[in-house]
DNA sequence: CCCGGAACCTGAAGGC
DNA sequence: TGCCTTCAGGTTCCGG
């Protein structure tokens, strides 16, 4: 599941193929992955721009094109952006395909049909909303117990809210709530002041470690040539169900909170001491 | 504004 | 073998 560090490695390997290319040709396989404009101004629009560069925000990619507008992709859940010979056919499940004029195609790969495009004149109104980049300068300890201040939500859930910190999903907020010892249904204001300290420097080593291994390839995901992350083999409770905890040797264990399948060790997270 | 739940979508895996 | 259920979860929308 793409989240931060996910998207991060795709912009960044993203980034030799398709700096200053310009777009020859567009096809769509399933238009339903336009979400605005309609898909036939999203091809016109789109041919004979270049791009001239990709930023991340949040589990968000914004192109910067030559034209002045944005290609904003989000792959969701299975979505991932693949390069390839552009004489070469698309790989199952492929949505759409960009053709640059280097003898490449970007292949938008999503079985699950959750990713979106939108070719838009100001990034903005998209990803304005969102909240701080965990990564950058600007999240200090102080700005996350703000975050947290009087919330009766659960901390996973809290964690994976875009509007409060931008790029950490469901993977990455259980790693960092066992590295901090604290149960996911824990509410926002129930952590201490150090509690919140350990958060905030857990959330900050785990997100690093996983672009240094390029992101976590738990189903779907695959860099942009085509092989896998290993953030994956770093975590300690995300997607280990009944496995025994590294610290304690207690079964991990499942519980839905939001609707989001959450896995904690019940000993080292303990719900109330 | 705060909070919780459903819907979207489909392949893989497990149970009977 | 084959059918049915569950699981995966980022985002948006709707309700109280």
């Amino acid at each position: 599941m793409p989240e931060l560090p996910e998207v991060e490695t795709v912009k960044n390997e993203l980034l030799p193929y398709v700096i200053g290319r310009k777009i020859t040709k567009v096809t769509l396989l399933w238009e339903g992955i336009v979400k605005e404009p309609s898909a036939e101004e999203f091809r016109s629009r789109l041919v004979g721009q270049a791009i001239t560069g990709i930023a991340r925000r949040g589990k968000y990619l914004p192109f910067s094109l030559s034209s002045g507008d944005a290609l904003i992709i989000h792959l969701k859940m299975t979505g991932s952006l693949l390069i390839k010979q552009n004489s070469a056919e698309p790989p199952e499940y492929t949505r759409a395909v960009l053709y640059l004029d280097n003898d490449t195609a970007l292949c938008f790969r999503d079985p699950r049909k959750f990713g979106v495009m939108r070719l838009v004149n100001d990034k903005d109104t998209i990803i304005g909303k969102l909240g701080p980049e965990p990564l950058e300068a600007g999240f200090t300890p102080q700005l996350l117990a703000q975050i947290l201040a009087k919330r009766k939500t659960p901390m996973k859930a809290l964690l994976c809210e875009q509007h409060l910190i931008a790029g950490i999903g469901s993977m990455y907020a259980d790693e960092a709530l066992f590295a901090t010892g604290i149960h996911p249904l824990r509410t926002g204001e129930s952590l201490t002041q150090r509690e919140i300290e350990s958060l905030h420097r857990a959330i900050r080593r785990i997100l690093w470690a996983a672009i240094e291994n390029k992101g976590a390839s738990v189903n779907t995901y695959y860099r942009p040539d085509g092989t896998k992350g290993t953030a994956h083999n770093q975590f300690k409770v995300a997607h280990r169900f009944k496995q025994p905890c590294f610290v304690c040797g207690t079964p991990i264990e499942r519980i839905k909170v939001r609707n989001r399948g959450s896995y904690f060790c019940p000993r080292c997270q303990p719900l109330s001491t």
